[in-house]
DNA sequence: AACAAAATAAACAGTCTGTTGATGTTGCGA
DNA sequence: TCGCAACATCAACAGACTGTTTATTTTGTT
């Protein structure tokens, strides 16, 4: 385990570039940028990242990991409905990963730490030729993010229960 | 319309970029570099453009016109069929395009000049509630927009009727 | 062939990168 | 609780790239 004095470091940069991201996207935001926010020293930066992306990625590691404890601790099962009410619980940083990375991106790991695309493909009918049910997966699995991104980004969001039946009802049409 | 001059320049800008393109992704491309590659001065390319996503618009843009044209010369249907056989006599294009940019973007636009979003919107059957229906237009669209994709970067594709097919059928469950 | 439009050339200040070596500062185990 | 290894800072570096300006040369059009 790291010592309590990089990860106060580490957790000084990623603050920082969380509040930059809420007034710019990742592309514009510099090292040099990141190292003032925190008032942290850019050769310090330097010893555990090579550039803003790889800042990010770290922030969302963390995100999949508390998303991970936290449905183990409360013995949760990984259904989409406890995902999207985690999701639900924490907008704010679901929205800056998903603006700010790749959003498919971001998605699919958070759905395949959770089993997700298994269970959705367990849900499609398998009366389908290989080459068109490969497309079928493909079709439903990124449907479903697409879904979840537009409820995640809308500004009256309806409650995580509602999301997980219409995109449960989608997808059994398959 | 530009004068002979200005077309070749853009050209070669434009040719230049495509080069670069194929070895790494438009964030690590410089306008220094386009233009040491397109042997043209770098004042020269700020005159029309302002960054090198700017120039890929003008290339993506390009790429919406010829399309057009061809579409209009032949008097084909919009059909989605007669667009992804473009697409497929284009694939090199189509590749970097829609790896470069931002894909959904690219194909959000082919999709739109051909008003085949609103075929496939005509397609959802209208027995459903406000809300839910805005989910599955998202996921409907976005689910195809990912098998596009899927074909696009396939190493052996199958042939555009297939496709076609494939997406209709699938869009028609709903 | 003349001229206006376009392209080049050289130079500028300025921002950011990535790395170095020397110098402070602190948390943790003995 | 103290010493030292680990960590962070500081200053400075060469070098890449950005945008812009001013003066000069080339070229297409009429």
């Amino acid at each position: 385990m790291e010592n309590q004095r990089i990860r106060v470091t580490k957790k000084m940069l990623k603050e920082a570039l969380v509040r930059l991201l809420e007034n710019k996207p990742i592309e514009k935001v510099s090292v040099y940028e990141i190292c003032q926010t925190a008032e942290i020293n850019r050769t310090t930066f330097y010893k555990y990242y090579g550039s803003p992306y790889d800042l990010l990625n770290d922030i969302q590691a963390d995100f999949l990991h508390e998303l991970e404890v936290n449905l183990q601790e409360k013995e949760q099962l990984y259904s989409l409905q406890n995902i999207l009410t985690y999701i639900d619980n924490h907008r704010d940083a679901c929205r800056i990963l998903i603006t700010s990375a790749d959003s498919d991106g971001f998605l699919e790991k958070v759905f395949s730490q959770a089993s997700l695309t298994n269970q959705l493909e367990g849900l499609l009918a398998s009366t389908q030729s290989e080459a068109s049910r490969r497309y079928t997966t493909e079709f439903v699995v990124y449907g479903s993010y697409s879904v979840v991104r537009k409820w995640l980004l809308s500004d009256q969001p309806e409650p995580p229960e509602e999301i997980a039946r219409i995109i449960i009802s989608l997808v059994q049409r398959f």
